[in-house]
DNA sequence: ATGAAAGCGCTAACAA
DNA sequence: TTGTTAGCGCTTTCAT
């Protein structure tokens, strides 16, 4: 009996009305016993449950939401659903989310922003959900976040402080300025950077890296690139490799990059860390595989999802309570990023 | 002008029944305009639709769900959703879903299967979904497939036939054999298998791979094991490179998996590939840049899941078509997954 | 604590 | 082609 079949399969779905009959009470009654806000006699609640289960009884959705004008869903908007942050990131919401009774919708965001009005904003807001999650770590993500009607209750994920909006952060200048340091303790005269494509302003990461050179009096560098692309990275540690010999620290915007750097520079004859030192950034299930082991900076996603999550349910929560409004809440959860340090760093060769 | 917010925003969120007033017309004609379904004299299309513009209008889902019988959602139910392939089949699911208007929901199974009829299926039953594409890929997967009440339309993605079932797949054995065959090709006298978990009956890789073995007269070994786990897969690497010399050619279940094995290998001091030849399987985009360049068995998911949605939408519409549905539609969408040789595999030393 | 009545915002029959 | 009338399956007043 692992999954025990209600009654002979009812032809239609039972409806509530079908619940009250059979338990002997009035349908409010069951809607009672269903939402728990009301107390019901121990006696009826019993025979409510006992009908649900006969019956196999499950309250549709649709109808809850709209005669309570509270929906039960909440949506993710990303540019991106399957790249590793991303993935883990929804993950989090996705599991603190359905632990809190919500349901989650997905919308990935076309990269196209002159699509009048993204379309997955529309299509999204057109299903009743009670707020949104705009993972706002690329161009998609504040395109989305800019076609969000203000009224929407939202929190924005990112590496940087938002200011006016509830917002969950993992801390990546101080993650990537304590990488930069690293490198330089080791003896490296600069670090090079190599950054993912940016959301309107500078990253964090570039911020960290920038901040920590300056602060050491190390010389600053161009940004190598901005890029998702690993193809891109492996032609930039080629060319790296073959023509820049002064290189011999590179700090990257995720480990992706880095091992496509890594690889570029293999191509190139180039050894790591003997010749040149790579950090990545986000600690990518892969990265302690790799050989050399990918020194990189820990990124917890799923951690931050949930805690978009907590940040989007907190707001809901206090929309139903006038007073609870008033009540000084964070609207920001931030976490440090953590420096791990593996093999693909060492002293420069010249050290 | 990026993003044109309509009238001074309403207090209110507008109605159907405020769109039909400042139009001129009825109710029902709004909403005929709305489905599509009727037509409407274009002048009072054309007001509609003006009338639409201006207050922002954007229909309550719930409410045309209620009303109408038709849920604009479908669910994906995975056991685990950021994984390499089943993100990206998700990422397949979801896009052709937007491009029909269908919203995704997405829901993880928890891996306990006890948890008394996979909490998860309820919930997202609760919300009117049109239909579920279950990622049948483990366990949990086929817990949930057998939480779901027979009257919701499915379709069941895996690696393998299922028999009376909507499916969508990949031919992994097709896959495994070609592989199989590359490296009895090179001369190993034969290949060793480290699986992922199975779905209750054997995985098609491991079917493909055992298959191929017979049928070229090699011995067929033990499967080495059966995991996810790539730290796992690093101990059976470097167990491998120390006490099993016999040990030539690899089958791995996917490219994490094969990662581990190979720096378990070169943690116990042995060269891929000269000394062991490892091949995996999706090709992670990864892949291709570890060094060696890994041989594996490519796999489309984001097809797998463009088809799987596909699959769905096939069974949504003949629900609407009593004559549709006497049709001999198929219920099977396979493709065959393809080797991709790279580096990673080499004749054997003592060939 | 409980029931009766009134919607929630739409779509679907039914007339006209 | 269009408007009128009924619901969809719930929750929420409001009485009692």
């Amino acid at each position: 009996m692992v999954n025990p079949k209600p009654e002979a399969a009812a032809s239609r779905p039972a409806r509530i009305d079908d619940v009250a009959k059979r338990a002997g009470v009035s349908v409010p009654t069951v809607s009672r016993v269903l939402t728990g806000a009301q107390r019901v006699s121990p006696a009826k609640h019993e025979r409510v449950l006992q009908a649900i289960a006969e019956l196999g009884y499950r309250p549709s959705g649709a109808a809850r939401t709209l005669a309570s004008g509270r929906p039960s869903a909440i949506a993710i908007l990303a540019g991106n659903t399957s790249r590793y942050g991303y993935a883990r990131t929804i993950e989090g919401v996705e599991e603190a989310a359905r632990a809190a009774n919500y349901l989650v919708l997905i919308a990935a965001i076309e990269d196209d922003e002159r699509a009048g009005g993204v379309a997955a904003v529309d299509q999204v807001l057109g299903q009743s959900v009670a707020g949104v999650v705009v993972l706002k770590f690329d161009p998609p993500g504040v395109a989305a976040l800019k076609a969000l009607p203000d009224t929407v209750p939202r929190v924005v994920v990112s590496g940087q402080r938002e200011p006016n909006a509830y917002q969950a952060v993992i801390d990546e200048a101080l993650g990537a300025g304590e990488a930069t340091e690293h490198l330089l303790g080791l003896g490296h005269r600069t670090v090079h950077h190599l950054a993912v494509p940016t959301t309107g302003r500078e990253d964090g990461r570039t911020v960290g890296w920038r901040k920590a050179l300056r602060r050491a009096g190390a010389e600053v560098p161009e940004v190598l690139g901005w890029t998702w692309d690993t193809a891109e990275a492996r032609r930039i540690g080629r060319l790296i490799g073959e023509t820049r010999p002064e290189i011999t620290a590179l700090l990257c915007g995720n480990d992706e990059l880095a091992m496509g750097i890594m690889r570029g520079l293999q191509d190139a004859g180039r050894r790591v860390p003997q010749d040149v030192s790579v950090v990545g950034f986000d600690d990518h299930p892969l990265s302690s595989l790799w050989i050399p082991a990918l020194t990189t900076v820990a990124q917890d996603f799923v951690d931050l999802g949930r805690r978009s999550f907590g940040l989007l349910a907190a707001q809901l929560d206090s929309d139903d309570n006038a007073a609870a409004r008033s009540t000084v809440r964070s609207r920001r959860s931030s976490r440090p990023a953590a420096l791990i340090v593996r093999e693909s760093t060492a002293p420069p060769a010249s050290a």
